[in-house]
DNA sequence: GTCTATAGCTAGATAGAC
DNA sequence: GTCTATCTAGCTATAGAC
């Protein structure tokens, strides 16, 4: 059995690599927000910060966004395209690889795309609960659950890695759903403890993003 | 050579155990509080939101802490405090094993203990980096590099076994830095999957535990 | 020890000039 | 498209009653 049931395989999807595209002064506002609302959290940062960072004033936020929830609403999506994007790219690559392999390149590719865009995936893991508690008009709240499904969709083709794995033999008989947890805990725990040096090239980022994952697949002890 | 170096094997520190002894009032403003900062976010929690948490007012609440960043810190002192006691209690069980039989106490305590208070961790892993922001009085941010200090102590006292295990062999040759990192990172993203079900018992959450840290030290692939 | 009332401030959002 | 000025809501913290 192969995982052709999970959507990533449909891809290269055109309205990922659609949507990335951003006119440059969206794009300078996100990245500014995203780095504000890391820093500073998403309530303690005022929309004047964010102005601020790219040299502008509010007007020229809100010309561009609705509202300062719409901001946050950007910065997740497109935290989950760039994901989506090197998720699909990756799966390509191994298209015939055993089950464990192509868990690796899934992983190595999760494991790079948050120290690449770090920020983005700061963002995302420290505020998204918190804006589901937020009182939300009804669009937003529809926009927030379509991009919860994303990330669901992402973990759950993990999720079908390890199952398609353990009944191949290709990865060891424990729970599966806490071995699922485990190391996708581990993957997004790099948002926790990594910060990019400057310099660093993504050939230096994927090594690291390698031997993470090595160590989340092989274990800290001898073998 | 032992871990005579690192503070914990002086323990049980009394200074701990009576810290964490708080009068009934001020513990049940933290766990409110707590479970607020956790589910909204520190800044979007407001004072009244944590009177009404505890049936009460915004007076009953300022008599007992001066500010709500005050409240913040003992969250933080308490959840470090609480992890500092079951770090102690579980090296005191094993004072004599291996370094890598050590490691695996000392990181079941720290998941143990993350599910055990995961309110308190939660809030510490997503609001301290963001407090430290903050615009703060000096007397404040002294506590808050205090705090910083116990965690940083906590992370290097994990670094001293895996730096021993690597010496002694009972763990891996591979960057100790990285690997410390994932370990951490993978006991510490348990806060971000984890969710208590009622009924839970302490043993069947030390049982998790214990399979957590199995799988980082272990890992998924067969062996 | 807990309450209510309020002072004072910050920040999201909008309107209208240029 | 971007600016400044402003309206308005909500919040921290304090004062003073009981």
């Amino acid at each position: 059995m192969t995982v052709q049931a999970t959507p990533y395989v449909a891809y290269p999807r055109p309205d990922v690599a659609e949507k990335l595209r951003l006119p440059p002064g969206r794009l300078r506002i996100l990245d500014a927000a995203a780095e504000a609302f890391m820093e500073r959290g998403y309530d303690s940062t005022s929309i004047d910060e964010i102005a601020d960072r790219i040299g502008a004033t509010k007007g020229a936020v809100y010309y561009n966004y609705r509202s300062k929830l719409d901001i946050f609403l950007a910065v997740y999506e497109r935290g989950m395209l760039l994901l989506e994007e090197r998720t699909a790219d990756a799966l390509q690559k191994c298209a015939d690889a055993t089950s464990a392999e192509r868990l690796r390149a899934v992983s190595v590719a999760h494991a790079d795309n948050i120290m690449s865009n770090y920020t983005y995936h700061v963002v995302i893991q420290s505020g998204v609960e918190q804006r589901r508690q937020m009182a939300l008009k009804d669009a937003d709240r529809t926009r927030l659950s379509e991009l919860d499904q994303m990330r669901t969709h992402h973990e759950s083709l993990i999720q079908a890695f390890i199952d398609e794995g353990q009944r191949d033999g290709s990865i060891r008989d424990m729970p599966a759903r806490l071995a699922t947890r485990t190391l996708i805990g581990g993957i997004v725990g790099i948002a926790i403890w990594y910060r990019p040096r400057t310099g660093q090239t993504q050939d230096e980022r994927l090594d690291m993003a390698g031997e993470v994952v090595e160590l989340l697949l092989t274990g800290l002890l001898p073998r």
